[in-house]
DNA sequence: TTGCAGTCAATATC
DNA sequence: GATATTGACTGCAA
């Protein structure tokens, strides 16, 4: 019954839970052949059978291909794996293809809209799935996923970048084509890569598919390719619609409102976006200054003041939160990348966001105390911004709340930005809970960072290791960098702890790379930050244990 | 519940 | 037209 089901009302894959897409896994591994011998145990350990199909995928990548170079091009020279079912190099480039494939899909599927009647109402929900993963290649690229060695995130970016402009490509066809995501989600990823071990294993998708690409030889050829059939497509419905009476989107939509709906329905549906006004930014970036994680009440009262919604508000401080986590990221790669000219905040980087200050907070408290607090003060945002603030309506509903919450393990928190006395110090307190925790994410710094596993020496579980960052506190985290810090490179480690052939495939030259920049000052001032945030925290977990900062 | 990661998609900007 | 920004949404974990 269940199958019948699924083959007459298969839903869309974007829509299925991991467990729902168990069976349409099994299916596609079973078209391809994959799933040939062995009978599957009827639900019983779910991923059982799937997992050793999986992991049949894994053998020829762990071997890896052996190039010596992560440059797009010579790298592709991955030397045919012997054993395996499948070259390494096969692997890889089914990978890629399988990545690229979905394109042409896409394309069809834009173009011929209309012609899809055979398809049940159920899978046109999603028209034109523009997940250009089939349950293979998703399985496959999360195998790798989770079998990849540490990546060098910025490195890859930049490279692609580099060919993408370099060839005259688009964000947007590399995007859907390659990552199966949309232009804004690939700038966004392109402009401001997290580091690898912060992102989850969802995250690391798309610079592994990225360093895939980077590998295949014909990146570029397929992507001109495709942007040529593109072309060629759109030419095509334009010519046929100029001609036509109508473009083909009535269509589908009238479809779904057939039920008496009125005429446009389609457009009422649509909430208009929220556009804040510079003012209400500010607002609440001084509200997020003081509190970057503002209770229920006080983000009541700033939508009052501001006349926002709640949610409105709410996800403002998400998203400032998480960007402003990001901007730090990166404004470490750059400045350990470059000259590490001291202290030398990028000021690119912060240029435009106020964020590192608060951000920051937690951190940078004491970093601003040994040095140019200026990070902080910077642009309108840091205390700064604080103290001219007085004004913003925000900041009156903020300020007093602070005090209230102020009971807080004020602790960590510290943060205040230090030595830059601030207006608020008593908002301070109300600070953050966690303190977040982003800022510090320097100390991982740039680059592949060592990652607890480093410190563990080659038996490498990587696997556990790679699981661990959720696991890994602020703390945990910071602890293996500093350590690692003191140990040499992390490389090293790195290296031993995956199969080398794997670390090829993924080009790791670079991914080593990046990781100097560990000694640059700003990291050992975030170092020295985070490692006295961390002294508090074991003091106050009791658990005085002799560690050993060095820094 | 809350916070976060990852995205989408509408807009803004270049 | 391409790229950057950003409010909102989804799913997950603690």
């Amino acid at each position: 019954g269940s199958v019948s089901d699924m083959l007459s009302r298969p839903k869309p894959w974007s829509k299925l839970t991991q467990k729902g897409r168990e069976p349409f896994i099994r299916m596609q591994l079973w078209l391809n052949g994959e799933l040939g011998q062995g009978v599957l145990p009827v639900q019983g350990q779910q991923q059982g059978p799937v997992l050793h199909s999986v992991t049949s995928l894994q053998d020829p990548l762990q071997q890896g291909c052996v190039s010596s170079e992560s440059t797009p091009k010579t790298s592709a020279s991955c030397s045919p794996a012997p054993e395996s079912p499948m070259s390494s190099s096969e692997s890889v480039k089914s990978l890629t293809e399988l990545v690229q494939q979905p394109c042409p899909p896409i394309e069809t599927s834009k173009d011929s809209k209309p012609p899809e009647p055979s398809d049940p109402p159920a899978s046109d929900s999603q028209p034109a799935t523009p997940l250009p993963l089939s349950g293979h290649s998703a399985l496959s690229i999360q195998e790798l996923v989770a079998m990849s060695p540490e990546l060098d995130t910025y490195g890859i970016t930049k490279r692609v970048k580099e060919v993408l402009t370099d060839n005259n490509l688009g964000q947007r066809l590399f995007g859907e084509t390659i990552l199966g995501l949309t232009q804004g989600s690939v700038s966004d990823l392109l402009a401001r890569p997290k580091p690898w071990h912060k992102l989850s294993l969802k995250g690391r998708e798309p610079f592994v598919r990225m360093q895939l690409w980077l590998n295949d030889p014909n990146n570029v050829e397929k992507l001109m390719d495709m942007k040529r059939m593109e072309k060629k497509a759109y030419m095509k419905r334009r010519h046929s619609s100029v001609s036509d009476s109508q473009p083909c989107e009535p269509p589908s939509v009238g479809i779904d409102y057939s039920q008496g709906a009125s005429p446009q329905p389609q457009h009422q549906l649509k909430k208009p976006r929220v556009v804040l006004a510079p003012e209400e930014k500010e607002a609440l970036k001084r509200a997020y200054q003081q509190k970057p994680y503002p209770s229920p009440k006080t983000i009541e009262e700033l939508a009052t003041q501001l006349n926002l919604k709640t949610s409105t508000v709410i996800n403002w401080f998400h998203n400032y939160r998480s960007r402003i986590r990001r901007e730090l990221f990166i404004e470490e790669i750059q400045a350990g990348s470059q000259g590490q000219a001291g202290a030398s905040d990028s000021p690119s980087a912060r240029s435009g966001r106020a964020a590192p200050s608060s951000e920051g907070d937690s951190c940078d408290g004491v970093e601003a105390a040994e040095g140019p607090g200026p990070a902080d003060a910077e642009e309108s945002g840091g205390p700064a911004a604080a103290a001219k603030s007085q004004g913003g309506p925000a900041e009156a509903a903020a300020a007093p709340e602070e005090r209230e919450e102020a009971p807080r393990p004020a602790e960590k928190a510290e943060p205040p930005p230090s030595g830059t006395p601030v207006p608020d110090a008593a908002a301070d307190e109300g600070r953050p809970r966690a303190p977040p925790p982003p800022p510090e994410g320097p100390a991982d710094g740039p680059g592949p960072v060592p990652n607890p596993a480093a410190a563990a020496p080659a038996a490498g579980e990587d696997a556990a290791t790679s699981a661990a960052p959720p696991g890994e506190g602020p703390c945990r985290a910071r602890d293996g960098a500093d350590r690692s810090s003191a140990l040499p490179s992390t490389s090293a480690p790195a290296a031993a702890r995956r199969p080398s052939s794997l670390q090829s495939l993924f080009g790791l030259p670079e991914a080593a790379g990046a990781r100097d920049s560990r000694d640059n000052p700003l990291r050992k001032k975030k170092a020295a930050n985070l490692n006295s945030i961390i002294h508090r925290l074991e003091k106050a977990a009791s658990r005085e244990e002799p560690i050993e900062w060095e820094f």
